[in-house]
DNA sequence: TCTTTTTGTTGATTTCAATCAATTCTGATT
DNA sequence: AATCAGAATTGATTGAAATCAACAAAAAGA
């Protein structure tokens, strides 16, 4: 909870009787590692703050193969962002890769807080704004070439790098390649098929 | 000006003071087609909106090719939105392909009314939730696979393929594909290269 | 510790889209 | 109408990454 006012403080200072409604509207959730969320199909009708533990966004296709958008860990706000806004069925699944602590907050709940405390548009507009950045960048990282790719990861998001939290092949996959691929990558070998005499 | 007034509006209602305020502040600028608005590096200082005319928002890559991010017509925002909310250099560019009109805000001039009237927070939340939304949107569409992009393409944004405003070739570029391949799979030809017997 | 499972590496092969190139089609301009 | 430039189509070829497959290495369980 101290950590969600400290994200929320550091954008706008959050009013204290905010802060008291806030403790009592999130009550905490505990899921074990490897639970679905959210699924496919499903209204997004609420928004999560990790307090503890890894997530990730994912798009599943037809063949059942998953693909990555997001991985989201402590201090990071979850949710199907468009189905939560628009109250249309999310296209993105969410599950748990570890065990996880969320404050999870409902829509008219948060709504009649924008209402109630008008200042409180100001810490959301902030967030939306760093969260709009995220999904920018994550879309630059979709369209620059493989190698970069690799680079800007380590770069940008080294903790998914760290302390293997997240498996290659998952890494991998937010990167748009093949497990493989980012292994011939990481070793230097490229592709070397049939080498030019 | 009216039509920015009224998507505005839209979100929530705007006090007539904050629209004199806005009246003054946003001269317009008209830019010929093909001009350059913001190069790749530039710090974007500035929120654009649309009154007329046609944009895009692209990558430039090493070799000089680019790749179209967004394309922004009458009535939408532009801006590089991570460079204008962290004031880091924009790894985007923009750059008309129509005659275009445009009402420009400065930072400073924004942050103020975001200051002076607070309830002008609810509309700017309003406001980058909904380009959240479409940064998501376009974000599965790389993640599709092919054919399913151009029936998303057609399904959720029609007016790119009316009116021939934007060419094949670009179309191509924004799903992230080559012009050719958009070409066959347009004409259902799909790979033939060699028939399996 | 030994077994089992999951993950990572790497060679061989395949595949699908990019590229190259020629041709047609379109639409603008004189 | 004739010319010309840009755009679209389409066949042939190429190529980079996916896939397949085998194995090694690491992690998890017994």
């Amino acid at each position: 909870m101290e950590e969600l006012f400290q994200l929320l403080n550091g954008y706008h200072p959050l009013p204290v009787e905010l802060q008291v409604v806030l403790m009592n509207q999130l009550p905490k959730e505990i899921h074990r590692a490897n639970k679905p969320i959210l699924d496919a199909g499903q209204v997004c009708e609420w928004l999560g703050f990790v307090e503890k533990g890894l997530l990730k966004i994912y798009y599943e296709l037809e063949d059942g193969t998953e693909k990555v958008v997001w991985f989201l860990k402590e201090g990071d706000v979850i949710g199907s962002m468009k189905s939560f806004y628009k109250g249309t069925p999310s296209r993105l699944c969410i599950r748990t890769m570890e065990e996880t602590t969320l404050r999870k907050i409902r829509k008219p709940d948060l709504y009649h807080l924008y209402q109630k405390f008008t200042e409180f548009n100001v810490n959301a507009r902030l967030l939306t704004e760093e969260y709009y950045s995220r999904c920018e960048d994550h879309l630059i990282l979709q369209i620059i070439p493989l190698e970069e790719r690799i680079k800007v990861l380590e770069a940008d998001h080294p903790w998914m790098l760290k302390d293997s939290r997240i498996k290659d092949y998952m890494i991998a996959d937010y990167i748009g390649i093949h497990r493989s691929t980012l292994s011939r990558y990481r070793n230097g070998k490229k592709y070397r098929g049939r080498e030019k005499s």
